[in-house]
DNA sequence: TTGCGGATTGCACGCAAGTGCAAGTCGATG
DNA sequence: CATCGACTTGCACTTGCGTGCAATCCGCAA
């Protein structure tokens, strides 16, 4: 229980010696209200600690300036740098960042949508998840704005983001091939994202196309843990791969150290790795991993400016997709070709 | 501008045959509605996608259940595992986190706050900087919680969960000791915030006492690239050190890294280093690091349990102080002693 | 049938803002 | 001095919701 509530504009107006209206045409960019006046209402709104409540004013607006982010794994490297880019060019664009984190269950992106619906929120934007067609209907329809990022959906209405996943498994497989690889070997984890598969289907089709075929394991989640276990499987094969390409860095890393340091391989010289992401470990000189980096920066630009606009329904269905590019960040987990 | 808006209780009502105030009362645990209505009015609600709007629900009660957690550096290991925790803790319950990323300029901690009071936050959580005291009381005068974490900071009110960060810099100053070392250092950030300076002084009060000197090195921010250059710094020393402590770590993890490809040090061999935080990192078999392990849970538990039973200003002001202990967590960068 | 108690319902008001409209102010011009 | 026009100002209404109060309904006992 507070024993005093906010500052309200009423108060001020008393304060100031002005109508209410006033006050609220003064904190309103564009409205009428004379110099004098403003000044007055200003000093009285400063004395008092006022701050226009943005819930009444986005009940009025019906526009609250909140954006949801829907987000499982949030500790995790290119989670939090993701999110990062995008609270902060949020911010910059004028709105606030509601966060909801998700977890496996069934319906938990929908619930976190929900609650996005209750806030009003003038977007979402999805990381992680994807949402059922018929609240994704709904948010539509509520004129709420949609960002899908990474999640491939085919419905129209929302702004999806994605990369050249598919095309990056190439890409990769010609550097292992120039440098000298024989066996390639995909390592994934069980949880089957298109990210994932695009890049697993794009480095085995890449590869068969130059004559190697691909050993895949799948095991666990994206991170650190599953990458050994998946190393430990991988490099006990009477065929010991020698070129492999992680689905994630955080699997890239645990695969180098469980082959450095429980089978005392060497790398790049006796096995290659690529990872994918470039979180901020990969460049640290325990890995100096070959990888690509997520474009985070562009990503959170295009989503920002997107919103910030307000693209309309009328625009052409292309205008919601955008593909980037995933760049190949050279470092010394691959040998030179 | 959305084509159509979202749907509101009247028009739920109009649907149920019922007026707006059952609808009201349908959404509100504890108010008399005859299973009839509240039967009719859930159907006509869930038909027509209806969700209470919680901007206007805050404007009545005054209380909107947002959360503002102002953060800076969201993508560092350590600050992004404890806001996980916060977030999903503060979704249990039934809170919602509003995110404001600050930098390292001055007021951008009290901008942050200004923009939780226009929420109408119920409560704010800083992570990062320190608020001034005319904000601070702002907040509270206006029903506003406030909690600072590991911020040392003596106004009343706020409730304030601090580390015995002083402490465990004596506990491991003790196991360097046994582990033979003689020549400690501290490698510490530039930053210079309670947390950092409370271990550093904790760590030479102790290493005094058993009769060692510390050689101290302070440098730029607490990530992995100022530990590298701590490394190429202390390791260059006529007396090369034989024991670091690092006051983070991702200090540790570049140090480490340095030490080891740059000088060709053995760890723990030649060189023992322990960290602060235990990020997820520091159990990776690169580093094995042993370090104190921030109650990541029991902080977030604390500031979560506070706000929900919303302790009252009468209570004792020593209840508004949290000292909770880091655990060391031993791993393999410290010989057996 | 009447009276009574309890549960349910609707009305109307309040929360804190934004905004159209009409009234008011002021200076300049004819 | 009257008139016009530009600029300000305040009134009143609106947004979506919660809730006190009074009215209504129902069942049951007298």
């Amino acid at each position: 229980m507070p024993s005093k509530l906010f500052v309200s504009a009423q108060e001020v107006a008393e304060k100031a010696g002005v109508s209410r209206s006033a006050v609220s045409r003064t904190f309103t960019p564009g409205a009428s209200v004379s110099a004098d006046t403003r000044r007055r209402v200003l000093e009285a709104a400063e004395a008092l600690g006022y701050h226009v409540n943005h819930l009444a004013r986005g009940l009025m607006r019906n526009e609250s300036g909140i954006v949801c982010l829907i987000v499982s794994d949030v500790a995790t490297p290119y989670r939090s740098a993701l999110l990062r880019e995008l609270t902060i060019q949020l911010q910059n664009a004028g709105k606030v960042a509601m966060f909801v984190n998700t977890d496996r269950s069934d319906g938990s992106v929908d619930r976190a949508l929900q609650q996005a619906i209750r806030y009003r929120a003038d977007a979402s934007i999805i990381l992680s998840g994807l949402p059922d067609k018929s609240i994704t209907q709904l948010c539509l329809r509520s004129g709420q704005r949609l960002v899908l990022i990474n999640r491939d959906d085919d419905q129209p209405g929302p702004l999806k983001i994605n990369l050249d996943d598919y095309e990056s498994g190439g890409r990769i497989a010609t550097a292992f091939v120039r440098a000298g690889c024989k066996r390639l070997a995909f390592a994934n984890s069980e949880a089957g994202t298109p990210s994932l598969m695009g890049r697993e289907r794009g480095f085995i089709a890449a590869a068969t196309k130059l004559g190697l075929e691909v050993v895949v394991e799948r095991y666990g989640s994206t991170g650190y843990e599953a990458g050994r276990v998946l190393a430990q499987r991988m490099l006990t094969r009477a065929e010991r791969p020698d070129g492999v390409f992680c689905a994630t860095d955080l699997l890239a890393c645990g695969f180098m150290d469980a082959a450095r340091h429980q089978f005392g391989l060497s790398i790049p010289d006796q096995l290659c790795v690529a990872g994918f992401d470039d979180i901020e470990q990969a460049s640290w000189s325990s890995f100096n991993l070959t990888t690509f980096a997520q474009p985070v920066m562009a990503i959170a630009t295009r989503a920002v400016k997107w919103l910030a606009t307000g693209g309309h329904e009328d625009e052409p269905e292309e205008a919601h997709s955008v593909r980037l590019k995933a760049e190949l960040i050279w470092r010394g987990s691959i040998r030179k070709g």
